[in-house]
DNA sequence: TTGTACGCGTTATCAC
DNA sequence: GTGATAACGCGTACAA
């Protein structure tokens, strides 16, 4: 069938557009003769405004834009990802909008930026985040950047990476571990950790921090860092990578729940045990880490209310309001079984 | 800034709206001196053409929808949600495509369906999905549905629900349990499950077969439903009604895997040993169906092709092409380590 | 109470 | 070959 417009039903109507628009917009300011005349003719023919073209002369869209820094599946692969998304969701439920997922668009977020019809976006752990920056601006509508390097003058919402990785650390280092393994999230930059931005350096930093204050230098042949894809099976190859070094880990401490998910995968399948033949560390605290056996120690940090907060905020952008605000969320360590003191005794290759 | 428009370079560069159009869109129709005085002038002004406006003429979005029966935080608790948005994200990565969440707008799908600016749409498990498909009809773009009932002319994507369940339900009577408990997922029909339709519904008839197999009525003392919300704790919630009750089962057979967990969480809560008191099976195979401790014996179905196939399906669709064949993926059974046998003498109160 | 004109980018059609 | 005109779709300020 062809596509029934407003022209149509003004045409049989034997009226104007602009009164056929009335009837569903502002039915009185039109007579009730004329009214009930537009709206039997747009029901019989089953009329649906376009809702593009609606866009056009409202500017709004009741979207908001999630710009993600790589592919939907290589994102939503990590459960993180999707606590994240039920609080924006729940600002969704509140306002009524519509949430676009906008990944790359063939390589480009310019080109994802451009092309997507949203009133605003919030961006994940954008790496590339100064180039976005002038790509967002252009685009002109209002963004909240979460999990980036915050800017002065853009709305940030973080968390407490540094302090989170730090006590992470810490843990097991007071525990008695000496000899510990730093499963990273790949990078890009092959183990450079001096070159990371972002989430990365942060965290980085802060397992730096507990290393140093331990006496335990980074450069050293007892610490290790490995980097691996942010989805259960890196955290696998990652600990199968760990595993066939000569000098094996104690304790291995992971920037990501996934990621020691996938290390506990492969720990069971080599049959190492969690935690008496090795401990091992979290972050973020998604729901899965109460599932495993051993329950995972690790670095809670308030997801949902972070993705809620930034919703949060976008809506009161798009809204008019202004805010510019930074915030940075806390963190804590949940400690579960997968931490087990170390003694010297015990240390054996 | 205000923003900036075909129109005003246009004016800049003392051309037509048409000929900024071309720079930008078909280069060989104009002159090299025009092309690079109107190409300038959009650069120093950073130009950025507005999607709505674009999406007036070329009738494309770039955007699929995805509709889902409840909002964004009930629907992506269930980690099954996340998988089956890999597979469509596999398909958004391939053609460049952006996925747009739809959830019902304040209640109301039919709004969300016309106020949603997408090239088609794919909808997940919808139970009033007659009527959702007259509002989609109404639309008047594609779509493919999933997990509902098949309808002629529609291009329907489902798995053999009927067949996996009756499956697991065979399997633990066959494991010897006479007590056995139905973790079902919640219906809004309070457990007539007569009134069940789609997936509910054709679960339901496989557990049935294999009850009635068994020589076991539903309208027994031994058989129980109780129905979850679909997340760990409705699940975890359900298995405590159970609990409650004078004659718990021994088994259980839950609709979905979150539900089982959430069971098995409740489980140990509660000092009660899986698989040494009761048996739980599972449905999806969800990745955390691996994680837990015992591994849980659950009905495997290929969440991520059924995604990328509905996906594919709706491309196709969009691309001008017709299908409206209907898919049935297989199931099958995964035996990991929660159902255990069960003999007479070992059953005590 | 109802009609006119405009905003926005693309493209079929037409003019030279 | 080069480039302008008009139409698409809707909502709304403004005019009548």
């Amino acid at each position: 069938m062809a596509k029934v417009t407003i022209k149509e039903i003004a045409r049989r109507a034997g009226v104007s557009k602009t009164a056929v628009s009335f009837a569903f917009n502002d039915p009185s300011r039109l007579s009730e003769a004329t009214l009930q005349r537009i709206l039997s003719i747009a029901e019989e023919l089953g009329y649906v405004p376009d809702p593009i073209a609606r866009s056009m002369t409202t500017k709004r869209t009741g979207c908001i834009g999630l710009l993600v820094p790589q592919p939907i599946p290589d994102v939503i692969r990590n459960p993180f990802f999707s606590e994240f998304l039920e609080g924006i969701g729940e600002v969704c439920k509140e306002t009524g909008l519509s949430l676009m997922l906008v990944p790359p668009l063939k390589g480009s977020i310019r080109r994802a930026v451009n092309d997507a019809a949203v009133d605003g976006f919030l961006t994940l752990g954008l790496e590339t985040f100064r180039g976005t920056m002038i790509v967002l601006e252009q685009r002109g509508v209002p963004y909240v950047m979460v999990d980036s390097d915050p800017t002065l003058g853009i709305p940030c919402v973080n968390i407490d990476d540094q302090g989170g990785a730090r006590v992470a650390m810490a843990h097991v280092l007071h525990a008695g571990h000496r000899r510990v393994a730093i499963l990273g999230i790949k990078s890009g930059k092959q183990g450079r950790y001096k070159e990371y931005a972002g989430t990365l350096r942060r965290r980085m930093e802060g397992y730096l921090a507990a290393l140093s204050e331990a006496g335990l230098p980074m450069r050293s042949r007892n610490v290790h860092l490995v980097e691996c894809d942010s989805h259960a099976n890196g955290g696998r190859e990652g600990f199968q990578q760990l595993w066939r070094l000569k000098r094996r880990p104690t304790a291995i401490v992971a920037m990501s729940d996934i990621i020691a998910i996938g290390a506990m995968e492969a720990a069971r399948e080599l049959g190492v045990r969690v935690p008496d033949d090795v401990s091992i560390v979290g972050y973020d605290d998604i729901p899965a880490a109460r599932w495993t056996q051993p329950g995972l120690t690790t670095v809670h940090q308030p997801i949902r209310e972070k993705g809620k907060l930034a919703a949060d905020l976008l809506v009161k952008l798009v809204e008019g309001g202004t805010d510019s605000n930074h915030y940075v969320l806390p963190t804590n360590l949940v400690e579960r079984e997968s931490v087990r003191i170390w003694t010297e005794e015990t240390t054996a290759g």
